[in-house]
DNA sequence: CCTCAATTTGACCGTTTGGTCAGCTTTTTG
DNA sequence: CAAAAAGCTGACCAAACGGTCAAATTGAGG
C-alpha cells in the first residue's frame, strides 16, 4: 500500500495533491483580479470548494498562499528567456522568444498580471530572485546579444534595453487588456488579432536591428 | 474683502485649496505604492498632516478621493500624445514624443503606477474614459501614422501597435523600475541612464520604421 | 471683543478580514 | 472492525478599516 506521505509526490497524499492545487489556482485568479490586499482568503477557498478553515488547513496564512503562487509561476516566466539560444540566427532567436512571450501573455494574463501587480508595489517578496537569478540570467543574455553585435549580426544597442523592450511590449498586451480592449475592441485571445500584434512586434524589433523578417518555414 | 468661499478659485477658500492639494499629493503616493484596497485614508491623512476626520472633512469617502486623484492625473497623462504634430517631420515627432513620455516616467512614477494599477485591476473606473475620450484619440492619431505611411514616409506597420509599443516601453521604466533597478542597478533619476534608455528606445523604433534618428539641433 | 461660520479632532460604531480552536466526519491502516 | 490519523467545518476572536458625530478650536467680519 502507497502511505499518504510518500516520499513520491513531494510528501503530498493525493487529496493534499489536488487541494494545494485547486487553492493555487483560485489564488491566482483572485490576487491577479484584486491585488494582494484586495483579495480575501474567504473568496479564494470558496473558489477553491472548500471553507475558509481548510484553505488554513493547507496553508498557514495568506502571506503563505501567496507566496507560493508567486514562486509557482516564477520559473514558468522566466523559462523562454533561458532558451534564447547564443548559436542559434538571431532573426529566429529574437522571433521565437517575442511569439513565446506574447504567447505566455495570451494564455497566462493572471500570471503576467499577477507579476506586474508585486512588481508595481515595490516587488517586497521577490527582490531576492531579482537581484540574484534575475540579474545573473540577464547578464548572461545581454552577453549573447553582444556577441551578435561585436560580430556584425544586427546593428548595435545597448542589449539590456533590448531586453526591456521586449518584455515592456509583449506583457502590456496582457497586463493592460482591458485598454487595448477599450481601444481595439479586441485581445490576444481574438487568433488575427494576435498574429497582427506578434507581427508588428517582431517587424518593429527586428527591423530595428537591421534583420528581416525570417520565413516560417526555412528552405 | 475676499469672501472665502469666493468664486475665484473655483469656490474654495485658501484653507480648503491648500489642504485638498495636501491630501491628493499623499494619495497619489499612497494610492500608487499600495493599490486602492492597500491604502488606508488614516495613512494618507497623516502623511497630509491631518486626522482622518478631518480628510473625510474634505472628501466623503475613500472613493472620492481615489477618484479625485485619478482624474488629476488622467488630463497630463493624454497631454504628450495629443501634441503629435500631423505635419511634422515623423522622426522627429515620434522621437519627440518618446522622450517626452519617458520624462513623464521619469518625473511622475507614482501617476504611471496609480494609472497601471487601475488598468490591472479591469479599469473599473475610467472605462468611459478609455471608451471614448482615448479611444477617439488613439483612431485620431491612428489616422496620422496612416498617412505617413501612405506618403512613404515610414515603414508599414500597424498604427495601433506603434502606439501601444511606445506606451509600453516609456511606462514600463516607471512601471517595473524595482526590477530595472534590481537587474541594472540603475533608474530613470539617473541622466546618464534616461540619456541611454531614451536613446536606445528612440532607436529601435525609429530604425524599425526605417528612419534615421535626426540631430540634436536641425541646421 | 463678539458672533458665527469654517475647520479640526477624538471618541465611537458597524463591517470586514485574517486567523484560531474545539469538535465532527472521512479515510487509512493494523 | 476498531483505532488512529487526516481532512474538514462553523463558531468565534481581535485587529484594521471606513465612516459618523458631537464637541472643541480657529479664523474672519462687524
Amino acid at each position: 500500500m502507497r502511505r499518504r506521505t510518500d516520499k513520491r509526490n513531494g510528501g503530498l497524499s493525493r487529496i493534499q495533491e489536488k487541494n494545494r492545487k485547486r487553492i493555487l489556482d483560485a489564488a491566482l485568479r483572485e490576487f491577479s483580479s484584486f491585488g494582494y490586499s484586495g483579495a480575501t482568503i474567504d473568496r479564494i477557498s470558496h473558489a477553491a470548494g472548500m471553507s475558509k478553515s481548510n484553505l488554513l488547513y493547507y496553508f498557514p496564512s495568506k502571506k503563505a498562499v501567496y507566496a507560493a503562487v508567486l514562486s509557482s509561476i516564477l520559473d514558468a516566466w522566466l523559462n523562454p528567456f533561458r532558451m534564447l539560444d547564443p548559436d542559434g540566427d538571431p532573426a529566429r532567436e529574437i522571433e521565437a522568444y517575442v511569439r513565446e512571450k506574447l504567447n505566455l501573455s495570451a494564455k497566462f494574463p493572471e500570471a503576467s498580471r499577477l507579476f506586474a501587480n508585486e512588481i508595481l508595489q515595490g516587488a517586497p517578496r521577490i527582490t531576492n530572485v531579482l537581484e540574484h537569478d534575475l540579474k545573473d540570467l540577464v547578464a548572461e543574455k545581454c552577453a549573447v546579444i553582444k556577441k551578435w553585435i561585436d560580430a556584425g549580426k544586427i546593428r548595435p544597442i545597448e542589449p539590456v534595453h533590448l531586453i526591456f523592450t521586449i518584455w515592456a511590449t509583449t506583457q502590456h498586451y496582457a497586463d493592460f487588456a482591458p485598454q487595448i480592449r477599450a481601444v481595439t475592441g479586441k485581445d490576444l485571445n481574438d487568433p488575427v488579432f494576435f498574429a497582427e500584434t506578434e507581427r508588428a512586434i517582431s517587424g518593429l524589433i527586428l527591423t530595428g536591428l537591421g534583420l528581416t523578417v525570417p520565413d516560417k518555414v526555412p528552405a
